[in-house]
DNA sequence: CAATAAATAGACACCGGTGTCATTAACAAA
DNA sequence: TTTGTTAATGACACCGGTGTCTATTTATTG
């Protein structure tokens, strides 16, 4: 076991003479560490911890350089894991950082790097278990990274919208920045951000790409046909021959991809769909009563409803239960997102889950990772969850 | 109208004499503002506006005051509302800051203040719409003030609980924390918090100084017993006699409070409760229905039941259902929370609404206000909101 | 072994504000 | 007019880090 022996304790700022004395003594005193080492203090250094620890303030990069004995850049170079730090440097004054507690002030480092180490979430969805996952997979990434998370939701019909985001973006100097659907789609929005050379992900339900004219960014995509796919086979598979839709709405690219997914899981079965059962809805409670009405007045009624959210497909629940029909022996009913509402409804619903928190995990990895020149891409797919609303046709 | 021209020009740092002449020729160019003063700039000031606008850097307190003529000090004490500034000196300043769009480092206010214009929102609740309208009630309360929301879910039972917020707390200094329930009656939390001096509020739905040891801090409560006695006194006044009951977890204070206020409508009627239809839940759903299950089987089955949030309400939904009895006509149901599910339940479920929003908008300005040596305490009654659960039994 | 290059460390200015204290201006009282 | 007092302003250090450039060691090479 070898000793490294702090470097010494002179004060900064000394003169060129000084500065050869240390660096003799320094000689004198030091031990090259094998692997393994173990790093110990002497007495006076141990001292000067003793004596720094007692003060009520947190510590400083100063503090930690005085008692290491080298400059507060060198310091800096071991926080922020330069290079050219001699290993030995770098093991005591990690050990005394370590000692003594020592955490960089994200504000002044703020200052310095021009950047706030702050995420920013910009949203305006009104499912707050969506949002709340969001976050929550966010922060999974940042934990350790000394990154923060700030929220802010905003209103997307606000006249200043853009604007009033370039201040927030702007003043806080974020780091980053991760846009939840629908705004995630805001063609000025989206603008701003390119503008602002802040890295920045988008989550979506579509790929940009496909969009005229495209969209050209980093983007998380969650592939909700799939799930509606699954969903449309499932209820085909356990019998049923003719099943109705609910539409989302149009203004999201998500409303497409799942009744793009519905109508690709009725091919494969060759069922056609019929447009009187393929009803709109605005992914509202009420709409999906009203279009569940529309469906089930239906004079030939099918056995099956696949709606585009699980408020809609509560909605469904409501009209069945009016028209006195029980789910699922008179009717199946799937809907999609796996809100908490869906096991909690009687019968539990059968619905398609996105990975949100995974998604938003991943947005945040690659809005901290060193941005490559390329926008990526990548894909997350949605599966169906199976509970007790779907049921063979009677 | 009269005009107040802009200062002087001159570069700052200049020496004494310089100092003189700009005084003297300020004399001469100036004139008196009466109010409603109309600020007009001169020829020479619009061009240094003009010129620093190109630049895409956003301004810096340095850049108003060269513009301005005053020292970076003075435009300091304009940003800071700081008293002894020459009104006409504070209008010009003033405009100067408003044409270029001067908005001031968060970061370096940070640093020099030694707090970061950060609010902190700690908290480890399952329910993502309770936290969320918590959310957005902060952020009705910090919009304009220059302040950002900064979430941090935690885990109750993470054994370095205290010590990961202690970390988070110094090393963002924090300008100001709210705590939500049921972390709020940490009483190892609440000790670092008194211990760091930040200025905290909870958010309860018991007053802390009524626990032993009372707890002393400024504090938002929700009279949930409030709501829970008109839920209760509904029932008995649309005739039900024998009404059941399912419990929160009574960790959290709000299951206390809910029941006393069951017990408290009851009396009013003279009900008596019986301790065989009065069950132990733990707020989730499927402790409702297990509780329900209990109720239901019960040789003398009531005709109502209050659930102590409407999680467990849905659980008696599916208990009513599997034994066969129809809401309301055979069951009335009451909830508590007034959650995006109680409307989506079929039949709509009347349950206690508590003012979420508000009570975070009230926390925050707490938080943001200077703080009286006194712990507030401000109360926040609940309500209740009749939808379809509830009959007249038959 | 000297000459040269590469690795390591430090000095100092700077990021963009605020605190403190000194200085000057404005005003009231003598 | 002079003096005393308060209002208004500025100079300068400082908050706690990083960037740049220079100086010093150490390693490499002829």
């Amino acid at each position: 076991m070898l000793l490294v022996k702090k470097l010494n304790h002179i004060k900064l700022n000394r003169g060129k003479s000084e500065s050869k004395i240390m660096q003799q003594s320094q000689k004198e005193e030091k031990i090259k560490p094998l692997e393994n080492e173990e790093i110990i203090l002497d007495a006076q250094t141990l001292k000067a911890i003793e004596d720094l620890l007692q003060n009520k303030n947190s510590p400083t990069i100063n503090d930690v350089a005085s008692i290491s004995g080298v400059s507060k850049k060198t310091v800096s170079r071991i926080i922020n894991n330069s290079e050219n730090v001699k290993s030995e440097t770098r093991a005591l004054v990690s050990e005394i950082i370590k000692k003594i507690g020592f955490k960089p002030n994200p504000q002044a480092r703020a200052l310095a790097f021009r950047r706030s180490f702050l995420i920013g979430m910009i949203y305006d969805n009104p499912n707050a278990q969506y949002v709340v996952n969001m976050q929550l997979g966010v922060l999974d990434a940042l934990r350790g990274t000394g990154n923060e998370l700030v929220v802010h939701p905003c209103d997307r019909n606000a006249p200043n919208l853009v604007n009033e985001i370039e201040d927030f973006i702007l003043m806080q100097r974020l780091s980053g920045i991760i846009i939840l659907p629908p705004i995630a789609e805001d063609r000025q929005l989206l603008a701003l951000l390119d503008r602002l050379d802040v890295p920045y992900v988008r989550i979506s339900a579509r790929d940009g790409a496909k969009y005229d004219p495209p969209i050209d960014s980093n983007q998380i995509v969650s592939v909700d046909k799939i799930g509606c796919e699954m969903a449309a086979v499932h209820l085909a598979q356990i019998g049923h021959k003719r099943i109705g839709f609910i539409r989302g709405n149009q203004i999201y690219p998500s409303a497409h991809e799942r009744r793009a997914g519905f109508l690709a899981g009725l091919a494969k079965y060759s069922i056609e769909i019929d447009s009187e059962i393929d009803v709109a809805g605005d992914y509202s409670f009420e709409s999906g009563y009203e279009a569940a009405n529309i469906i089930l007045s239906n004079k030939n009624r099918p056995s099956a409803i696949i709606a585009s959210n699980d408020e809609m497909a509560a909605g469904v629940y409501k009209a069945a239960y009016e028209h006195g029909l029980k789910i699922p022996d008179d009717l199946s009913v799937v809907g999609f997102d796996d809100s908490p509402l869906a096991p909690r409804l009687t019968p539990a619903l059968t619905t398609v889950r996105l990975p949100t928190r995974d998604m938003a995990k991943m947005a945040a990895n690659i809005v901290l990772s060193p941005q490559s020149e390329v926008a990526k891409t990548i894909l997350f797919d949605s599966n169906l969850i199976l509970r007790n609303s779907t049921k063979a046709p009677q």
